[in-house]
DNA sequence: TTTTTGTTTCCATAATTCTAGAATAATGGA
DNA sequence: TCCATTATTCTAGAATTATGGAAACAAAAA
């Protein structure tokens, strides 16, 4: 993953509503939520939640597929765990224990 | 780690100067380095960087400490690990390979 | 004490991001 | 076609964040 890519990633995560999307998602796994069930659970309105979600696709962090007049949404797992990777790569100059958990 | 402070630490990372300082603190590893390092490294203005170290440090992401007139910065592990942890916990139900890395 | 080096705080400006109502679009059933 | 449902785009105001120069501050050396 380059820098690029990891930023708009990390921007997509940092903020509340999103998290909490993105949270709920991850949990719910890959079958995902409607849109109006994500409003509905989070309590976000329709406009406030389609706004975050655009920036969410956009990051690669959501993937929708629509169903008739509504739309799913489900967590992008590969996006997560790239960004994970991303995180750690270098880690030390190459010593890979410096930095692991403990 | 909570969702609170999940979100702080995303933030942190979440700007082009700040995820580039920290990118290179993790490469340098637990020696770190001084501002003034990171500073010529990097080419930001020392108060550009003095105002995202501050945000880091809030954030847990880095840890200081002075030595003489200067002050070395170095990337904190520990939170960076308890992030990847928060991103991937609960998720998919409890089927951890649901949305394991391929 | 004065000077020098390294860093931070203060401040104003600029830019970005978030919010949510109104209007608009897409889908499918009657 | 008309209508109900679901979701998105448009818009503007509010709130937050980033930037960098001037000044202040801290530590060590002259």
């Amino acid at each position: 993953m380059e820098t690029k890519t990891a930023l708009t990633v990390l921007s997509g995560l940092a903020q509340e509503s999103r998290l909490g999307i993105f949270r709920l998602l991850v949990e719910v796994g890959h079958q995902g939520l409607f849109a109006g069930e994500i409003a509905t659970r989070l309590e976000i309105p329709a406009t406030t939640l389609s706004f975050h979600l655009k920036n969410m696709s956009g990051a690669g962090l959501v993937v929708s597929e629509r169903q008739g007049t509504s739309i799913r949404y489900s967590a992008n797992f590969d996006v997560m765990n790239g960004l994970v990777s991303y995180l750690t790569a270098n880690c030390c100059g190459g010593d890979l224990n410096a930095c692991a958990p403990k």
